[in-house]
DNA sequence: TATGAATGAGAATTCATTCAT
DNA sequence: TATGAATGAATTCTCATTCAT
């Protein structure tokens, strides 16, 4: 009974009018854990409507498509996390402080959001291009400039190493945390601001020993302090 | 056009047995392409067969399914790989070179194998639990089990800090080095060996500038961004 | 399984190339046979592929999609049909005897080709904004041009009353013949040259009796000489 | 609430008890717009509480469903149409003059309720088999033999051509003057009297001119209809 | 080796309808 | 009267896979 060409149908709710608000953050927090766990395209709707204990098609009486369920996941975690980092990048602080305090938060936000996290992670990059999906990139982007933004100062106030070039530095540090939430158990006993604390060590000061660095050239390691 | 004694029908041409090698591997490749910047599931079998010029059906001529090609190409991979690692571990240098040759290794491995790479950080998630595909989890086992072993090495002859727990630093560089097949382009202007020394300078040293070190672990860390 | 947003496949078999012509030709028949009596939207690919033998999904290997079949139908027809009637007018002959095989040669596709003028009168209003469906309007009005050509020239030599706007003598007619597909029976007793005749009739010389003039509005419309 | 002797649940309100009438009206003609701009089959009950603003679960309790709908316009339009002819035809006047008015009134119909009579043209095919609709048929086929009823008058009293077989007379005029629906702008510059005053005078007087006939073959075609 | 036709099991989505509130 | 949540059946279309030729 399909017509040829049926004109778009006008818009059910969106996140935005406040209605509904119930039913539909738990079906989406489902969409999200499942959309995480299996990937987008291996979950069905059938899936969600399942787990949400609903026909896969009562689904579309609270959402357009599948699909937008995954941006208003995506949505909503992404302009949280632009917001925390904005205010921790307008803070009056040394850039060292800054920084540690955007690795701790991203770690923070595993913890508490992990299905979101690993679902920017995973669904990311095949969204690059999809109209639907630009505020993804959008605010990339942006964060990706607070960061640089404080390593670029921490370089302008000594405190950080200038032979590395700003954008790779992000780079390794932005991948090295987010993909943490492949292995990080939120649960687990490794606790969140533990691993925050290990991995800010290890970019602070690097892995080779403190005494080291004579050593490095090659020559007198015996100091070794351990 | 009877064999002998002819296959069973369970299994084809694999691998090694040298028949239809060319025309095989310049499918695998394509696969591996597609597999890679597309995803495993969202490639279809036709997608394939459009680019190596043939219909999808026959393709099954040269696999058994799209999951075997898969497999093929993984193992292909990981066995490579875990040579690769073996040599570099098994040499008589101290930790520290061995842990460098690693890193510089697997940036050159991205360089020179992106699909692969790509493929491998993409599908081993969901791959877990797939019987067919437990080499990948066994592999993934071995390389982590040499990395943490030259880590351990590295601290124990105090080459390396010892406040940092091996498998957490472990996983740190290694999310950050295989990540970067995401962003790392092989024809691009930031060569692969650049990237290295990049990433080894931020890892060995870390990212506080070295006068900055008296703050750091020296005792009065008062300063200290926490 | 479906990607976020897969991009558009390549073409299938198109009716031009003359691959799988057999089939293809079978299908649309039974394709034109079911959308004209049961009207497109109603009819199910189920239903097509059930009368064709075959499963709904495996339609899909020889048409990209119901639309599709749709489209070829038309367009097959309306290219016939514009051929068939620019022959027609293009003779060296008076208006009014290429004006009655236009309308001899509407009945008699009417007679061979029902469904597809019955599908043409059905569907074409919903057509009318359809990208893909633009070619139905564009050939409806080339045939509507040599109609109303036809019809004008008929008035200039002095064949055709004038008193008659040309365009709404021209829709009259043709919604009379075309519509006469949706009582006409090709296997029934009216044969169509008969119907022709009929209409013909009445088309030349009106209803009324040739000495009916007199009677007409009573007054002196004396001149009415038939 | 309760009523003394409660309806029987399967009958809601009809169009005859007089309740609710101004809202009823309002929706079904909300709805023979939709159903005959789009169709019914794709005229969704969602679209017709849009466009009413309510809901389409609501619609539920002015009509039991959406079939109803259509029959209670159609019932509507066709009771109508009927009496009217029924008028017409019972007039004390002569054929000719009775024929005349029911064209004029039927071009008089299709101006004060075009949604209707589109929806009649469009759906009253498909409707040929379903009981609840078996109304549309009976309807049909009094008004037909009403039309047919006069044009034998006609003949009979010498005002109407004989060599025409009355039915299919009948089936010319009425294909003609009701399709013109699909035309037909009520807000346009041609009005429906005019329209209509065209129409009678291609029917009475013919296509052909006057004195064409002995312009035709040039010579004595006195026989002229060919 | 490859084609072309087909299978069969799903996939997302639509939609008339119901019903408790 | 109306809402909002849900049903359940159907719809178009996809896709890995098979197999006779």
């Amino acid at each position: 009974m399909s017509a040829i060409r049926p004109e778009p149908r006008t818009r059910r709710r969106t996140a935005s009018d406040g209605t509904g608000t119930a039913r539909r953050a738990e079906i989406l927090a489902i969409a999200a854990e499942l959309f995480a766990t299996r990937g987008f395209p291996q979950t069905t709707v059938r899936d969600i409507g399942d787990e949400a204990g609903i026909l896969s098609g009562s689904l579309y009486h609270h959402f357009d498509s599948k699909e937008a369920m995954l941006a208003e996941i995506l949505r909503d975690f992404m302009e949280n996390l632009r917001a925390r980092f904005a205010e921790v990048v307008a803070q009056d602080r040394p850039p060292r402080a800054r920084l540690d305090e955007l690795v701790r938060g991203s770690f923070a936000t595993i913890h508490q959001q992990p299905h979101a996290v690993a679902l920017y992670q995973k669904e990311s990059g095949a969204l690059a291009g999809v109209p639907e999906f630009r505020f993804v990139g959008q605010i990339s982007l942006e964060i990706e400039k607070m960061w640089v933004g404080v390593i670029v100062a921490g370089q302008q106030v000594g405190d950080f190493r200038t032979g590395l070039d700003p954008e790779l530095t992000y780079r390794f540090i932005r991948d090295a945390v987010w993909t943490s939430v492949q292995w990080y158990r939120p649960r687990g006993r490794l606790r969140h601001d533990v691993v925050a604390d290990q991995y800010l060590l290890l970019l602070h000061s690097g892995l080779l020993a403190d005494d080291a660095g004579s050593a490095d050239a090659g020559s007198t390691s015996s100091a070794n302090g351990r």
